[in-house]
DNA sequence: ACCTGAACACCGTTCAAGT
DNA sequence: ACCTGAACACCGTTCAAGT
């Protein structure tokens, strides 16, 4: 209701101070007073969602892991949205530094594939992300520069700027939605350990055997390899129809297609 | 930190009673309390998610829109997160309702394409539903409907039930993602219309055309096609790049490839 | 069987006050 | 320049009480 004016302390505090850190502030002088950083209070909360989810991110206990009071995390950050999307893009900076090496080999959808990969397996046991990746351009500038990183093989194939721009935001679109997918998979029991991740695909596919084999005939058709099925395997078999189909558009003759393999 | 043990009042209501319905309670006999059902719950439950976002479904909220108390929507539903189930379900419905008359043609995978192009279409204009779609078997069968439809072409294709599995799987997971995505798309106030979707087009175009070009150089390369892209023409193209990668694999001979036109 | 509304625990955010 | 913590408004959930 609160109309927000822009006048927030944290938006005087400069993006370009995100480069600083200071460390823990187990200096010399200080014992009562806490002090942070910008990374210090992203890292952390990381953490915090990594273990416990979204809705484990709360400033209390933010701010009693950085020994803190809660009012001080306002300095840093504006509100929760700007955390998380500070969090989700500290994901992506892990993404970057793991593809840096990537771009020279010969075959750019090769490359674009090792990204997606890269970018999946960062996804992996974060199914809070999912909702937060390209957010606001301001606070999120790894995103851009994964997306440039893939568009600039997407560059050396022989496609119209549209095409390139489609393919790139196709690819994204596809792990963001894996990643999203795959979140909701294990309900609560599974990410706490009590029920083990075995236990948990086994009561799903007795729930698929109970439905009616007429209303689900697919599903019962594949509910064994459902049972088997490896998250990451079947994430790249959807990522290699994506980049088959975009060989073919790239009228590729030089290299054999990939998919339809495993 | 409390351990649902199953005991909730909502665990006792029967979900096949989700076919009754009763409406308004505009009869002769109540005028103080209020009478609802599980539908009218779910409907007004998405008209406001629709209206102001996932922030804006409160249980007040609600329950002032039924005209009641905010105890009785816990009659219906556990708890908000079993609502926010619920109401992507009932979306999920709308797209069944639409893709009813698929599966008759000749071609397979166009069916599928029909199917995806008409979920895509019930996403448009609800970023809150991304991250809710599948979650729960129990309460969301409009889901594994959809899943066994697309299934149903998909067995009609010369593929191994690895590769049929896969490719349902991937085609869900695209859509999803491009709805999670464009989620983020207006920050705020584009939805609340103070600011028209030109203007704010036009000014990420001119963020983009901020970076620096050596380090961004794809985005400058394609920042006129973002200014004038629509994003279900975009969607529809990696749609076909997806798709053409199925025929691929499906080794069809039968139809010509249909991607790799716009 | 279903609805009510006060009460509880908790959360994001603000702000006057400190250093 | 940055940290503190009480205070505020609001939210999901519970529950004894009603019909």
């Amino acid at each position: 209701m609160t109309t927000d004016d822009g006048m927030s302390p944290a938006s005087q505090t400069p993006a370009s101070r995100a480069g600083r850190g200071r460390g823990g502030g187990r200096g010399a002088a200080g014992r009562q007073r806490a002090s942070h950083s910008l990374e210090a209070v992203v890292a952390e909360a990381v953490a915090l969602l990594d273990e416990s989810g979204e809705p484990g991110l709360t400033f209390r206990a933010l701010a009693a892991r950085l020994g803190g009071g809660v009012g001080s995390i306002y300095w840093y950050v504006s509100s929760k949205d700007e955390l998380l999307e500070r969090a989700a893009d500290s994901v992506l900076a892990d993404v970057l530094a793991k593809t840096d090496h990537l771009g020279a080999g010969d075959d750019p959808i090769a490359e674009i594939r090792e990204m997606a990969i890269a970018f999946y397996e960062a996804t992996v046991g974060r199914p809070w992300l999912g909702a937060y990746f390209l957010q606001d351009t301001g606070t999120q500038t790894n995103g851009l520069m994964l997306y440039d990183r893939m568009g600039r093989e997407v560059m050396r194939l022989d496609l119209t700027r549209r095409q390139q721009f489609d393919a790139v935001s196709a690819v994204m679109a596809y792990v963001v939605g894996v990643a999203a997918d795959r979140g909701q998979d294990p309900p609560q029991e599974v990410r706490d350990g009590i029920v083990d991740r075995g236990a948990f695909v086994a009561s799903f596919r007795d729930e698929l055997r109970a439905l009616d084999v007429d209303d689900f005939p697919f599903l019962h058709h594949i509910v064994d390899e459902f049972a088997a099925h490896d998250d990451a395997e079947q994430f790249r078999a959807g990522l290699d129809l994506m980049l088959a189909g975009l060989r073919l558009q790239a009228g590729s003759s030089s290299a054999d297609t990939r998919a339809a393999s495993d």
